[in-house]
DNA sequence: ACATTACTCTACAAAATATATAGAATTAAT
DNA sequence: ATTAATTCTATATATTTTGTAGAGTAATGT
């Protein structure tokens, strides 16, 4: 699940990616701007930033901006670094392994199976678009999927 | 994100799609057999028994079955029952679309439009794959997908 | 130097959700 | 009738999410 936190963290970098190269924004900025809680931002930013995501500067003058291309930032890495592995259950993550402590047979387990598959499917996705492709994305409707039965 | 209660009702359908057709099963014994909090359990059955999944039959020599052929029971539509949408945010959502309180854009959000393509991927896996697929799964490692990074 | 700006850190609090548990009510079989 | 088993209502606990408050730190400009 993509929480509000993983949200506003996207947007963040929305923001950052659409500015000038070289430029920074203050937090109040990327916060007012996309109606986010200033203060929860805040340890949002941080956090991408301890992740290599972003870089700061204190101080007057100061602010935050992307510490590499938006080219070289994917955004499943920085979903996992907000809300953590992708995977819908731990078993199921390749980054983040773990076995359920109710389950006797991990191996053969088809909910951890079934769940490796999606896991799959969401990093194919999420580890292949990268931030610049994100913010240049067109409004079109995204491509239809092959059988799509539930809509 | 698969919560313990979709997890719990997906190993519970299992189990029912294991036994002899016609065979029913009491929640005790599917709750001893996957380790599963009884009471927890009577009320994850419940709820797949009020969306059409399951039925019971009250009483002495009572218990739970399949509503229907474990080929026509997707898993899709269970974890739905369950855990509610597939997407990862309900802006993203076909089946229970809801616009962000916080979002002055829907139509042009590029976080709507990558979990959109997130939630089209998760759904093509889970509501295409049947009760009787998900549950004859062999212990085989899952297809690898086609550009896998970060593992 | 000093005031201002803005990120950083620690702690806490409120709200929502997930994970159960208890016990009485209902229905069916023997 | 008694027993078996689901069903219903209510409640409790734990965890996670979503914030808020306020002091601390570093950089800048004057």
């Amino acid at each position: 699940m993509l929480t509000k936190k993983g949200k506003y963290g996207l947007k963040a970098l929305v923001h950052l990616a659409e500015l000038n190269p070289g430029e920074s924004s203050i937090v109040t900025d990327i916060a007012t701007r996309n109606n986010i809680p200033k203060k929860f931002l805040d340890a949002i930013l941080l956090e991408l930033r301890n992740n290599g995501i972003l870089k700061s500067k204190k101080g007057a003058g100061g602010g935050y901006s992307l510490a590499k291309p938006a080219s070289e930032i994917r955004i499943g890495e920085a979903i996992r670094a907000l809300d953590g592995p992708l995977a819908p259950i731990l078993c199921a993550s390749r980054t983040a392994y773990q076995p359920c402590d109710d389950c006797n047979d991990p191996e053969g387990c088809q909910v951890r199976l079934s769940m490796t598959k999606v896991r799959d499917a969401i990093s194919d996705i999420l580890d292949n678009m990268t931030l610049e492709q994100f913010t240049r994305a067109e409004r079109v409707t995204s491509g239809v999927p092959s059988i799509t039965l539930l809509g």
